[in-house]
DNA sequence: GCACAACTCTGTACAACGTACGTAATTCAG
DNA sequence: CTGAATTACGTACGTTGTACAGAGTTGTGC
């Protein structure tokens, strides 16, 4: 893994692949592949070992019978393949219903993208570059807006609204789903890895309970109303509708004054 | 580009290292270096580079004028390196002033760690889990919960809020600091990138404006509110104060029942 | 029909990574 | 003084993205 992500970021290149309006060729032999080919391959990777990592260009190339370099032909590099396979999998996000209400609007596109985290976790592994402006990405901004449309907030605000819930799923998706692979490949519970941890921190005179009173009062409290050290699915919701509250008390003072 | 993960290794190791109990050695060659050592010259690595992929190894042995392979005397592996080099950062972290009230106090907190992920990038290049378990994020952990106690939420509540706070504030920096390392490595400011990306987008029928008549009004308007294509900066503080709000609510409806 | 340009595909190669392994050197307990 | 413990290091393996050069294939202009 070089950090160097080749490519000076030619836009040209890179919108063209989003949104499928390369021309095809005219001369040369018949393409084995398409580009789209190569990122459902890379996506059904991601998914079945969960992990972004697992996204290699040899492995992707093998999975689809084709020489490494081979396909290089259909994308820059590894790098604008993450960006294509984002955008594919925003696709699979829907519209909410009509005539929902702000809320229940706002709601229901969380709960969608939460469900597509847990679908595709390796699309938090990733972090989005500006070339991830595909035309699902750009679907998927116009019905986040919509929901917010004619509730009397500015255009700023809407847009701050909307990038206010899409972070909080993302930010709770993420501890939710980096959770569940530590637990997967730690092959630990978070009871069985407290039960080695615990005699190991009793050992330890600075890390006594008395040190931490709230922490380990708080901190049992919670693990054992969730059965586990952290609970992001009960974050989310909790979160979400602390935000919706929140909204809702901005737009009562847009609409009071 | 991709997530880095760190340590789900042995549990009393990491514990030791991270509280720094691990008794001195009896024999052998007096050790040149320390775990803090490495640690600190690691941090200072990531630092400079503003990317934890800076830190190797190989790189972070170099800097200390070592072998390689000789830092595994002090580290058992990049993993653990990684949770050591978190706990330190979060040694930086500050109380917030007394008696300031919850929304006060947990808006200090709030800054203090945007700071923090400022000073220190990296922090949200690692997916942290249960290694949080080192001195300064205990801490962390009790001075957060120190902001909200006694304010009349039960224990489980407690953790949540702090949980939705602390998520917003690494939600919003993330997209803040992934923004930055954008504008650097591509050496495109968002402006410039448009000015390429647009001759582009207008070519293709199906990215006409037409089509997408929110996000065409409202993206025009953020970005001219702040000179960029996004601000993480406004939509942190933006959504700090609808979720102080949204807390408000819950308490309101606490205390009055 | 033919030459050539355009295009696909592949093999080889390189630099970088984490780290397993074996070994030499150093220090202290007995 | 000997042996055990510990540090330090050189070598080596398997992995990664991808640069480069060349071979094979096809449509176009003549």
């Amino acid at each position: 893994m070089t950090g160097v992500t080749n490519g000076d970021g030619d836009p040209r290149r890179a919108i063209e692949l989003l949104w499928g309006v390369s021309a095809p060729p005219r001369r040369g032999p018949k393409p084995k592949l398409t580009t789209a080919d190569v990122v459902r391959a890379a996506v059904a990777l991601a998914d079945a070992a969960d992990d972004i990592e697992a996204v290699t260009i040899r492995r992707v190339a093998e999975q689809l019978g084709v020489s490494p370099m081979s396909l290089y032909t259909y994308v820059p590099g590894r790098a604008e393949l993450l960006d294509l396979m984002i955008d594919h999998a925003h696709g699979e996000l829907t519209a909410p219903g009509q005539d929902l209400g702000w809320r229940a609007a706002l709601t229901a596109i969380a709960e969608d993208q939460w469900a597509l985290f847990h679908r595709h976790p390796w699309l938090l592994q990733v972090t989005t570059s500006r070339s991830a402006l595909g035309p699902h990405s750009f679907a998927k901004y116009e019905r986040e807006l919509r929901a917010v449309e004619g509730i009397g907030l500015g255009d700023v605000e809407m847009d701050a609204v909307v990038a206010l819930v899409t972070g909080l799923v993302r930010s709770t998706a993420r501890s939710s789903l980096d959770h569940a692979r530590l637990v997967r490949t730690s092959g630990m519970t978070d009871a069985q890895w407290w039960q080695r941890a615990a005699p190991v921190l009793a050992e330890i005179p600075a890390a006594d309970a008395a040190h931490y009173p709230l922490s380990s009062r708080v901190g049992t409290a919670a693990g054992e109303a969730h059965n586990a050290a952290e609970d992001p699915a009960f974050v989310f919701r909790f979160g979400l509708a602390r935000v919706l509250d929140g909204i809702e008390v901005l737009i009562a003072s847009r609409t009071a004054g």
